[in-house]
DNA sequence: GTCTATAAGAGGATAGAC
DNA sequence: GTCTATCCTCTTATAGAC
């Protein structure tokens, strides 16, 4: 069963491990999942994950990769000439849409959670995808406040920075309250903002 | 070595334990350590341990016990006159001393990223934390509000619980960055105050 | 590519001696 | 209270057959 990347086909083996690996890992989080489950749910053998992913650290690197290519790609569907407050509403509901079904949370924010247990390699993949999205949040603030759409009580930097923890931390608390998803109250709080 | 709870004498195994495993759950999370882990620091065989804490569960539950009453003991040196914007700069302050050896985060918070893998118990006792410390700081905005010392551009709980997520996920931030804790910048951003 | 077999150790937990 | 001894399962990982 050999299959490189065809596309509108049947995922391949690799394809579901990393589906799979995903999801666990912002449900259960680096340590909370083995090898073992994630065979059951492909139905291979644990050596087969072997094959694609030697290491659990290449499995976690490859992961990340994908996931970080899936959100990009709910950024770029963000139309650059809508107005900051728009962005910044659509931003959060792409964030809320990683949580919908209730029992995950932002892998990035997981491994960051794991961090302590896991190698340098990883810490390096995370920390790029903190930077990266506080970095966005930090230009669409510069233009709000251009516009004057948005109101902001520090500097766009740190006010990103703010606004990207309240997410992380917020849906962690919705799934620990196992409540809907709070992400527009943390716009609201931070760019006073409807 | 039986002694059930003298003061100022040198703590008790079960304290030993207990410690380590508040700073365990900081670091490494509920799955990232072992009762062989916590068994070589305190320097006993892994069996006594299951002496004191039968199961996992049991360990976990007195350690969340243990941290919040020693949070409970710094939210209660803030003095009730104080002004509302000098709270939660005390706050703040207290909430970074949690992380400062750059190495632990919030230990509820810690155990919320790791709940879907925990017993329903120690659910219940992560939410009652939050919940907590939600209505805290919202009593503390309200009086902020009344005494026109904080901006808050939501309701109180909003605003609340907006803020107890952005210090959860700054402090998770400061820890990957391995760089001290902003956590003034979220009250800045939340509350528009300096 | 996927499997069987196996290693070598870590995981939580218990029984019973001291 | 603490230990030794033990259980049984899970864990990551490798070698080699098909």
């Amino acid at each position: 069963m050999n299959r490189t990347k065809t596309s509108p086909t049947t995922p391949t083996v690799k394809e579901q491990l990393l589906d799979h690996a995903q999801r666990f890992l912002m449900t259960r989080g680096y340590n909370g999942f083995s090898y073992r489950d994630l065979a059951e749910q492909v139905g291979v053998k644990t050596s087969s994950i072997h094959y694609y992913f030697p290491a659990k650290e290449d499995l976690v690197l490859e992961a990340i990769k994908a996931y970080d290519a899936l959100i990009k790609e709910g950024l770029a569907g963000i139309d650059e000439a809508l107005p900051a407050a728009q962005k910044l509403a659509l931003y959060a509901r792409g964030f809320g849409r990683i949580a919908a079904d209730g029992h995950r949370i932002c892998l990035c924010g997981m491994l960051a959670a794991d961090i302590e247990t896991l190698p340098e390699t990883v810490r390096v993949a995370v920390q790029r995808f903190f930077a990266y999205h506080e970095g966005w949040l930090a230009r669409v603030l510069v233009q709000g406040v251009t516009e004057g759409s948005l109101t902001v009580t520090s500097s766009p930097d740190a006010t990103a920075r703010a606004l990207f923890a309240g997410f992380q931390g917020s849906v962690m608390a919705s799934r620990l309250f196992q409540a809907p998803t709070r992400l527009e109250e943390v716009v609201a709080s931070v760019c006073g903002v409807a």
